[in-house]
DNA sequence: GCGTTCAAGACTGCATGCAACTTCGCCAGG
DNA sequence: CCTGGCGAAGTTGCATGCAGTCTTGAACGC
């Protein structure tokens, strides 16, 4: 008999019915943490803006601490910069942090793109092959957002294939960063050539050559670089 | 003159306009994440150990809040895992993971020591060269503890010199994970063959070779993980 | 009118309370 | 003796209370 009595459990109406083993329970703290995490890195909100914890914790329903976890974690990702007794802010990527942002990007898909043409496998080509020709329809469009998504998945796919969750994650955080960063500084142009260095990385990878792709991404993302150092 | 409300968007002169004010924050949770990341890095607190919000509080004679903050902070480094409901232990490095920081690192070292290269000095070469000088010596003492000290003064001073920001903090925690993944997997020796690899960084620095500097630094945390690969 | 001062409000950071969950030791049953 | 379930203790994660600090706004003096 495994339920003569339950006592001190009390049914509350979480959302799952019946579910006798724990499984991936979410903390509201992790939730929370990812929602304003999106927030930011999709410009909802733009640097400078206070993160109140009271405030937060009124819209998601719930108390400051699993907000203040969040924001914690947030200014640990360096998406948020706190000072004492003051809370804490989106941060404001300034010209030189991005230009060091792009340095560690510089090296980190340089690392990434020999690891993936190392890991090579058919499904990664058949994968990236779609990207790009979406990717070069979409850039004689003219259609700059889908371009940046296109951009992003497909370096994504790439750091997915490198199989290396430390390069990963390092790349996630600087991607993060960098969007927050191009709320101030819009950079645009340049889709084609975007889609023809995508492309070189891509032959590279195919064609087992960790070199040569190592070398196509870094002269990619240096370029971006370039870019942006030019318009500061 | 107070401003009456935050500007919107207002030209930004990139500059530091506000930064005099005081910045070095005391809080509570400040000291007792650093207090524990040094024994976390310094191997006091050994991997899988718990780290139990109540008894540190207790040691640190303050509430669980703050060093709840800390707790969470050194999980979003990577030096401690929690699961739910279970609370946090200190991470256990596998050889995996090990590797792809390894792999990670591989990267950063490139572009830091390209960056040294590039921005370099004479006070750089200055104190590169004591520490070259005093590590051979130890090596051909054998003293390995001191060995690891005088590698990771190196290292962390070209990282200095390279001046990114953001290359520096993400070596720091590849840094602290390797370290903490030591505990597990030690690998001696190879103490006269870093120095020499030093030796070769160090002069391609000074002779203002970035590319000869990475790859010199390329070649020697590619060797540390051939000699990690092997031990495992 | 303009600049200064000061008090109310709001928020941060730490302390503490509480329900639920996990773990461990103990005891009954086979 | 070993297996299996039960109860108690300790923790976790969220909620809430509280003092110190910063910001905002308006009254006040010049």
């Amino acid at each position: 008999m495994t339920s003569t009595s339950i006592p001190p459990q009390q049914p509350t109406v979480t959302d799952a019915p019946a579910r006798p083993p724990a499984e991936e329970s979410v903390r509201a703290g992790e939730v929370i943490y990812r929602a304003i995490r999106d927030r930011i890195v999709s410009g909802e909100l733009r640097p400078g803006v206070r993160l109140s914890v009271p405030a937060l914790a009124e819209e998601f329903s719930v108390s400051r601490s699993p907000v203040r976890d969040a924001v914690i974690r947030l200014v640990q990702d360096g998406l948020a910069t706190e000072t004492m007794n003051r809370g804490a802010v989106v941060a404001r990527i300034g010209g030189a942090e991005l230009v060091s942002l792009y340095e560690a990007r510089e090296a980190l898909e340089w690392a990434t793109a020999r690891l993936a043409a190392q890991r090579y496998t058919p499904a990664l080509r058949r994968t990236l092959l779609g990207l790009l020709t979406e990717h070069r329809t979409v850039a004689e469009a003219g259609d700059f957002a889908r371009h940046l998504e296109l951009d992003a998945a497909f370096h994504q796919e790439i750091r997915q294939a490198a199989q290396s969750p430390v390069l990963a994650q390092m790349l996630d955080g600087v991607q993060g960063r960098v969007r927050l960063a191009m709320r101030s500084t819009s950079v645009r142009g340049g889709m084609m050539l975007a889609v023809d260095e995508h492309q070189a990385i891509f032959e590279a990878i195919c064609a087992g050559d960790p070199e040569g792709a190592a070398e196509a991404a870094l002269a990619h993302i240096r370029r971006l670089k370039e870019v942006l150092h030019d318009s500061l």
